[in-house]
RNA sequence: GGGGGCGUGGCGAAAUGGCAGACGCAGCGGACUUAAAAUCCGCUGGGCUAGCGCCCGUGUGGGUUCGACUCCCACCGCCCCCA
C-alpha cells in the first residue's frame, strides 16, 4: 500500500480506500452477540435527484456517531434507504414525460453513489425503498392490521379541489388558497376518505414523551400538538324546542358570564334550527362561504369573525338565562363538540364577537390579587355574580360546578384533544394502494394477506380531471372480484399518505429481506429501539408522532416489544442559502458534487461539522471550506515529515519533558473529543480541539522521542477517523500500521494527565477583572489571597483592605472593597 | 392565528453563573520568490493614550447576584412548522 504522492491528493486517497473498504466489507453490519448494540439512524431522504447540503450535514452527523460507537466496541446497525413515494415524481412525469418509477429509481442510483463518495458506513445490504413492491406490500399489510383493530376507518372529509385543473390538490399544492399551478382559487369538496385512529393513543403519546431522551422543544411541540385539555361537557337545552346539545368548556367557572352560545356552522343543530324559517337561505349561503375558509383563518384572533343569529335561544343550566344561539366560523366542528358557550368577559374571541354583534358582556371573574380587571380578563381568579359559587377561586369553582353537573345529570368531566385522526387517503398515483375492495354485496372487504401486494399499475392518467384518483382511470386495476363472495367488485383507488411509508421503515431495516413478514419479532427485539435518531427539526411533530403511533399499535398487536421507536433524538439545524432552506424551486442549491470534486469528501465532512453547532441552522458559505482544506493539508505534510516514526515502536515510556507535554496534549485531545461527542454531538468544538492539538504538536514534534511521537500521533489519527475517514486511513498506514484504523479502539484518556501543575486565576475587585495570578493547581484561598496581596499590580485596588472575598478554586478570586 | 426556535467582532462561531471573542474565515504586516500563487511567522472587537494603562462592548430596556452572553420579566428583529 504505497502512497502515490508526497502531496495531499485526496482523489487518490478516496479511490484507494473506498475500494479497500468495499472489498473487505467493512460497512456490513456485524451481528456480534458479545457486544452491546447501537442502532444509529438518520431520517431517510426523499430521492429528489441529488443530495443537497442539508443531507450531507444530516448523514455526516450520523456517520461520525456510527463510526465512533464502532470504535467504542459496539455492534452497530447503520442503514439507509429511500422515502420514495411522493408528489415530485408525479410532477416530473407530468412536466417531462418520465415515468415516476424511472425518475425515482434513477435519482436513487445517483444519490446512492454520492453517499458512497462521502464515505458513509451504510450497510447497503439492508437498503429499503418504499416504492418497491417488496416494501409497500408490508405497508399494505400494516394498513390491514390497523383495519382489523378498528384503527383504520372511513369517513367524509374535505379535500382541496382546483376547478380549473379539475384535480384534487395536496395541502402543499395550495398556496394562499390558490392552486400552485394555475393560481385559481381552490374549493373544498367533501369525499369519503380513510383515517387512522391516532386519537385512540393520544394519552399514551402524551405520557410516554416523559421517558424519551429528546430535545425538550420537540417534546413541547408534540404536547402542544396533542393539546390535551381537561374540562366538562355541559348539556344545554334549546328554549321552546325539544332539543338539547352539548358544549365543551375548560372554563366552567365562567358559566355565569355566558351571554350567548356559538355553534360551528357545520353543526347539525344549526341546520335544524333554521329549517323552514326565513333564515334558511341566508344560512346556507353563510355555510358555503365558511366551508371554503382555511382553519388557520377561522381560528385567527386577528381576522374578523363572521356570525349568524340562528333565531333560537339556549337555556343556561346554572342560572336558567336565555342566550341567543349563533353560528360562527371561529368554532370548529372537529374540536370538542362543535359548540361553545361564549363568555365575552373572559375569552378573547368571544369578546371580539360580542363587540361586533353588540352582545352583552358580563363580568364573573376578578383577579385574585384585588387588582382592577379590564373589560377582558382571561386568567383564573375569584368568582363574582355567580350564585352560590361567588367568592370561590376558579380552581375550586370548576371542581364544585363539575360535581353539580354530575349530580344533576347535566354533564360530566371530559378530556379532549386537539389531535385529530390521521387522514391517510391521497388522490394520487405515486403511493401505496390502499388494500381494500368494495363489493356491492359485502361492502368494504380487506384484501387477504396472501393477495398482497396490491400492485401499482405502471400506466395511468396522472391528471384524471374528475374528483377521483388517477388509479380510477385504469379499469384493469379497478375491476376485480370480491375476495369474500367472488362477485365483481371495485378496488379502492386512493393511495396512502407517504407518512405511512416512513412510519415503520426503521423496523424493516432490521430484517429487510423477510418475505413472510414485514420483520421478525426477533430482529426487532435485537435492534430496537433506535438508540440515536438524527434528522431535521421540521419533522418534530408529524413524522415522529406518526412513527410513535404505529409503534404503539404494533406493540399492542404483539408484533414488536417496544412502545417507543426512538430512545434518543437529535434534531439538526437546516442548511440555508440566501436566508431560506435550499430547495430546487428557489434555485438556491449547493451541489455536493462540486464540493467533492474540488475539495474532497473529508474536507466536505469536516467543514460541515466545524462551521456551526449541529443543532443550529447555518447559512452556507464556501469561504470557510478553504480553512478546513488547509488544515487537512497541514496534517498531511506534518505526517509526511514525521514518517520516520514508523521504524520505532509506539511507546508511552517518557524520556523528557517534551514527551510529557506531547502525551498530555494527546490525552487532552482524546478527552475533549470524547466529551464533545458524548455531550450532545458538539462536533464543531471537537474539530477545533483537533486543530489546537495540531497547532501545538507541530511546534515541538522534532524534540519528542520517536516512539512517543508515534503513540501520540496514533491517538490523533484514531480521533480524527470518524470525522475524516479517508485521510485517517492513509495517515494510519503512514505511521506504519496495518489498516483499518476504523477497526481500532477509540482512545481513552487518563484524568491525571489532563491537569496542569499551574493554573492562572482571574483576579477581580468589586466584580471587575483586574489581572491574573499563577498558582499551583488546587491551591487554597489563603495561598491565592497571599499571592494577590503581595502583587504590585493589585496594591492600588486593595490598599485599604477588603470587606469580603469570594474564591472559586482554579477559576477566580473576587475582592469586595 | 397557534406552536417552536434564533439574536455575541467584518463573517462562521467559543465561553451556559467566574479572565467575552477559543478554533476558523476574511483583512493587515513580514519571510520565502525575478514575480505571483502556495506555504510559514506575527497582528487583528471599538474608543482614548507617546506609553504603563484606562473606558466601552454579547439585539433593547429593567431585575436577581460579590459576579450575567449565560438566570428572571418586558420589548424589538429574524427564521421554521401547521395533518
Amino acid at each position: 500500500m504505497e502512497r502515490e504522492s508526497k502531496y495531499y491528493d485526496f482523489k487518490a486517497i478516496e479511490a484507494k480506500w473506498s475500494q479497500y473498504w468495499e472489498e473487505k466489507g467493512l460497512h456490513r453490519t456485524k451481528d456480534l452477540v458479545s457486544k452491546p448494540k447501537q442502532y444509529v439512524l438518520e431520517m431517510f431522504p426523499y430521492p429528489s435527484g441529488r443530495l443537497h447540503m442539508g443531507h450531507v450535514r444530516n448523514y455526516t452527523l450520523g456517520d461520525v456517531v456510527a463510526r465512533y460507537y464502532t470504535m467504542k466496541g459496539y455492534s452497530v446497525l447503520h442503514p439507509m434507504g429511500w422515502d420514495a413515494f411522493g408528489l415530485p415524481a408525479e410532477n416530473a412525469a407530468i412536466e417531462r414525460g418520465v415515468h415516476p418509477e424511472d425518475w425515482t429509481l434513477s435519482n436513487i442510483a445517483y444519490m446512492k453513489q454520492q453517499m458512497k463518495k462521502l464515505g458513509y458506513t451504510y450497510d447497503w445490504d439492508r437498503e429499503v425503498t418504499t416504492c418497491l413492491p417488496d416494501y409497500y406490500r408490508w405497508t399494505q399489510w400494516i394498513f390491514l392490521r390497523l383495519y382489523e383493530k378498528g384503527l383504520a376507518y372511513k369517513k367524509k372529509a374535505k379535500v382541496n379541489w382546483c376547478p380549473h385543473c379539475k384535480t384534487v390538490l395536496a395541502n402543499e399544492q395550495v398556496i394562499d388558497g390558490k392552486c400552485w399551478r394555475c393560481k385559481s382559487p381552490i374549493e373544498k369538496r367533501e369525499i369519503e376518505q380513510w383515517f387512522f385512529r391516532i386519537t385512540a393513543y393520544a394519552e399514551d403519546l402524551l405520557n410516554d414523551l416523559d421517558e424519551l431522551d429528546w430535545p425538550e422543544h420537540v417534546k413541547v411541540q408534540q404536547r402542544n400538538w396533542i393539546g390535551r385539555s381537561q374540562g366538562a361537557l355541559v348539556s344545554f337545552s334549546v328554549a321552546d324546542r325539544d332539543l338539547t346539545f352539548d358544549i365543551f368548556t375548560t372554563r366552567l367557572d365562567t358559566i355565569y358570564g355566558a351571554t350567548f352560545v356559538v355553534l360551528a356552522p357545520e353543526h347539525p343543530l344549526a341546520k335544524e334550527l333554521v329549517r323552514g324559517t326565513a333564515l334558511e337561505e341566508q344560512f346556507s349561503e353563510f355555510l358555503e362561504r365558511v366551508v371554503l375558509k382555511s382553519e388557520v383563518d377561522r381560528l385567527s384572533t386577528e381576522k374578523e369573525k363572521e356570525g349568524l343569529f340562528l333565531g333560537a335561544y339556549a337555556i343556561n343550566p346554572f342560572n336558567g338565562e336565555r342566550m341567543p344561539i349563533y353560528a360562527s366560523d371561529y368554532v370548529l366542528m372537529e374540536y370538542g363538540t362543535g359548540a361553545i358557550m361564549a363568555v365575552p368577559a373572559h375569552d378573547e374571541r368571544d369578546y371580539d364577537f360580542a363587540k361586533k354583534y353588540g352582545l352583552p358582556i358580563k363580568q364573573v371573574i376578578v383577579p385574585a390579587d384585588g387588582s382592577e380587571p379590564g373589560e377582558l380578563f382571561t386568567d383564573y381568579g375569584l368568582l363574582v355574580n355567580s350564585g352560590p359559587y361567588t367568592g370561590m377561586r376558579s380552581e375550586e369553582a370548576i371542581e364544585a360546578m363539575t360535581r353539580f353537573l354530575e349530580e344533576k345529570g347535566l354533564g360530566r368531566r371530559e378530556v379532549t384533544y386537539r389531535l385529530r385522526d390521521w387522514l391517510v387517503s391521497r388522490q394520487r398515483y405515486w403511493g401505496a394502494p390502499i388494500p381494500v375492495v368494495y363489493c356491492e354485496q359485502c361492502g368494504i372487504v380487506p384484501v387477504p394477506d396472501n393477495e398482497l401486494p396490491v400492485f401499482l399499475p405502471r400506466e395511468v392518467d396522472y391528471l384524471p380531471g374528475d374528483i377521483t384518483s388517477p388509479l380510477a382511470t385504469d379499469p384493469d386495476f379497478v375491476n376485480t372480484v370480491c375476495p369474500k363472495c367472488g362477485r365483481p367488485a371495485r378496488r379502492e383507488t386512493d393511495t396512502m399518505d407517504t407518512f405511512v411509508d416512513s412510519s415503520w421503515y426503521y423496523f424493516r431495516y432490521t430484517d429487510p429481506h423477510n418475505e413472510q413478514m414485514p420483520f421478525s419479532k426477533e430482529a426487532v427485539e435485537k435492534w430496537l429501539p433506535v438508540d440515536i435518531y438524527i434528522g431535521g427539526v421540521e419533522h418534530a411533530v408529524l413524522h415522529l408522532l406518526y412513527s410513535r403511533f404505529i409503534t404503539k399499535a404494533l406493540k399492542d398487536m404483539g408484533y414488536v416489544h417496544t412502545k417507543e421507536p426512538f430512545s434518543k433524538l437529535f434534531t439538526q439545524g437546516m442548511v440555508t442559502l440566501g436566508g431560506s432552506a435550499m430547495s430546487k424551486s428557489k434555485g438556491n442549491i449547493v451541489d455536493p458534487d462540486d464540493i467533492l470534486r474540488d475539495y474532497g469528501a473529508d474536507a466536505a465532512r469536516m467543514y460541515i461539522l466545524f462551521v456551526a453547532p449541529p443543532e443550529k441552522e447555518f447559512e452556507w458559505s464556501q469561504q470557510g471550506l478553504e480553512g478546513i482544506v488547509r488544515f487537512l493539508r497541514r496534517v498531511w505534510s506534518f505526517f509526511v515529515k514525521c514518517e520516520y516514526v514508523k521504524s520505532h515502536a509506539s511507546t508511552t515510556n517518557l524520556s523528557n519533558d517534551t514527551d510529557l507535554r506531547a502525551l498530555k496534549a494527546a490525552h487532552r485531545l482524546a478527552y475533549r473529543v470524547t466529551y464533545d461527542i458524548e455531550d450532545n454531538f458538539r462536533f464543531n468544538t471537537a474539530v477545533a480541539a483537533m486543530m489546537e492539538f495540531m497547532n501545538e504538536i507541530t511546534g515541538y514534534a522534532e524534540e519528542v522521542t520517536p516512539g512517543v511521537l508515534r503513540h501520540v500521533l496514533e491517538v490523533f489519527v484514531r480521533v480524527i477517523a470518524p470525522f475524516a475517514p479517508f485521510i485517517a486511513e492513509e495517515l494510519w498506514s503512514m505511521l506504519g500500521n496495518e489498516p483499518s484504523v476504523h477497526g481500532q479502539p477509540w482512545p481513552t484518556y487518563d484524568e491525571a494527565l489532563l491537569q496542569d501543575e499551574q493554573v492562572e486565576i482571574g483576579v477581580q475587585v468589586n466584580g471587575k477583572f483586574r489581572g491574573t495570578v499563577v498558582v499551583p493547581t488546587g491551591s487554597d484561598e489563603d495561598i491565592v489571597r497571599e499571592k494577590v496581596m503581595s502583587d504590585e499590580r493589585f496594591r492600588r485596588y486593595l490598599a485599604k483592605g477588603f470587606r469580603k472575598c469570594i474564591y472559586v478554586p482554579n477559576r477566580i478570586i473576587n475582592f469586595i472593597v
